[in-house]
DNA sequence: CGTATCTTGTGAATGATTTCACAAGCTCGG
DNA sequence: CCGAGCTTGTGAAATCATTCACAAGATACG
């Protein structure tokens, strides 16, 4: 198959978002051009992306609302659930694990790692907080798919290597640091003060 | 001036925290190919990424890690001290409010507001959590540079029409809604669960 | 049924970004 | 001062991503 570019990859996530707010509203069918208008690219783009995977319009019509719903659910790999380990009960940690929307797509998060013994213990919503050393143990029995690391950044590298040997295969990075993983392993990062580095550098230049 | 791309800004971000690693640890001197080596590009893309804003290496040794820390700061903006808002003051409010990093790398953080009565008026860390209401006035008495919109999605839009309203030119929001702004307001988005639905299209792809 | 009007799917064209490749500059050891 | 060994800066080439443009399919309606 063809290398999906991570960009193409994004806009699917978005196309979904706005096809999920057309069937709320009740609309059965949607353009290309519509759903270009509100995520901001293309109608060409839209259907580029979409042909990466197949044909899902009509000519003259557009596309059916369910049926693309569908299609890219599937595309993404959202009809099934994933199993979630967060590692850091902290801040971020905490405000992450009350979100209640990761359940509501398909990602739950099954486990909650933390390294200081007074956070160890605590019961988080049904869950209780586990000891670090539990880690390698708990993510192969649980079967956890992606792990959120939410630890201080001098501390992410490390739990990111026992996380890989404890076969984890894709990971979602909040620490401010370049993790090395190996090849297989799936790593994005969320890094809020690059973010703002990037409106700096927005506002500077005028 | 030339066109700068988005991913040559956030490159360059990644190269400055490895220019403050070496820093601290005291090297003098660094190669485009040890910053390359750190942040996963290649040498060739990282003199690019330089070369768009000046030559500040020196042939045959490298690059004067001090000066070339200075140099990226001055091209990002990073020299001032930018006056940041928070429009949200929840769960996810709450740990970015209290995230050291942004300070100590000149995003200070002057004010805060919730709409929620229960929340307004609370003393966080030496600010009162304000209303609302009081944001129009608060936002151009305080010259805030930028704001962080960490409310939920559908107060979002609304959130922002008024911060650009008001007068704000930047923007960092953590709603999962695509917001629209004038062409001349700079907007980032960071958008978890669309990072997570990466993590599962690349899961599903094996 | 025919024609006017949509909209898709997709090669081809354009544009943007990354990589290559190498001349030219700097350092150091002898 | 010279030559060996680095490393930069940068056009040119290659790759990757987006946009254009249009044939072909679908619908609506007289
Ligand atoms: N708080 C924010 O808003 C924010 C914003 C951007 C980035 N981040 C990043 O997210 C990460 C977490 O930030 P935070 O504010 O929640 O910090 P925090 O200090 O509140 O929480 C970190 C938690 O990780 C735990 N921990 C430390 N080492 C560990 C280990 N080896 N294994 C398991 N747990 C360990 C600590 O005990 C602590 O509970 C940091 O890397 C930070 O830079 C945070
Ligand atoms: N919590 C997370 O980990 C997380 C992760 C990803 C995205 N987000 C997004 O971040 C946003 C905030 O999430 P949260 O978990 O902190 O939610 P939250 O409910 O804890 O906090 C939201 C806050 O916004 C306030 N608010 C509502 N409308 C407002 C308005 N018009 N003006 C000012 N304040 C207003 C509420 O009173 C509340 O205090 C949401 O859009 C959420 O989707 C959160």
């Amino acid at each position: 198959m063809k290398k999906i570019s991570e960009s193409a990859v994004r806009r699917l996530s978005l196309y979904l978002r706005f096809l999920q707010e057309a069937d709320a509203a009740g609309t059965d069918t949607i353009s290309s051009g519509e759903l270009a208008r509100r995520g901001g690219a293309t109608s060409a783009q839209v259907r580029k992306d979409l042909s990466l995977f197949g044909s899902f319009g009509k000519r003259g019509t557009g596309y059916s609302v369910k049926e693309l719903l569908r299609e890219i659910r599937t595309i993404l790999g959202l009809n099934r659930s994933w199993k979630v380990a967060l590692v850091g009960a902290g801040k971020l940690g905490s405000a992450l694990f009350s979100y209640r929307d990761f359940e509501a797509r398909g990602f739950r998060i099954c486990a909650v790692f933390d390294a200081d013994p007074e956070k160890v213990g605590a019961s988080w919503g049904g869950l209780t907080v586990r000891a670090d050393e539990e880690m390698d143990r708990v993510l192969r029995e649980e079967e956890i798919d992606i792990a959120i690391v939410a630890v201080p950044a001098d501390a992410a590298q490390g739990v990111v290597d026992r996380v890989v040997r404890a076969g984890v295969r894709s990971i979602l990075n909040f620490a401010p640091v370049r993790l090395r993983v190996p090849n297989q392993v799936i790593l994005r990062n969320v890094d809020v003060t690059l973010e703002l580095e990037g409106l700096s550098f927005g506002l500077n230049a005028r």
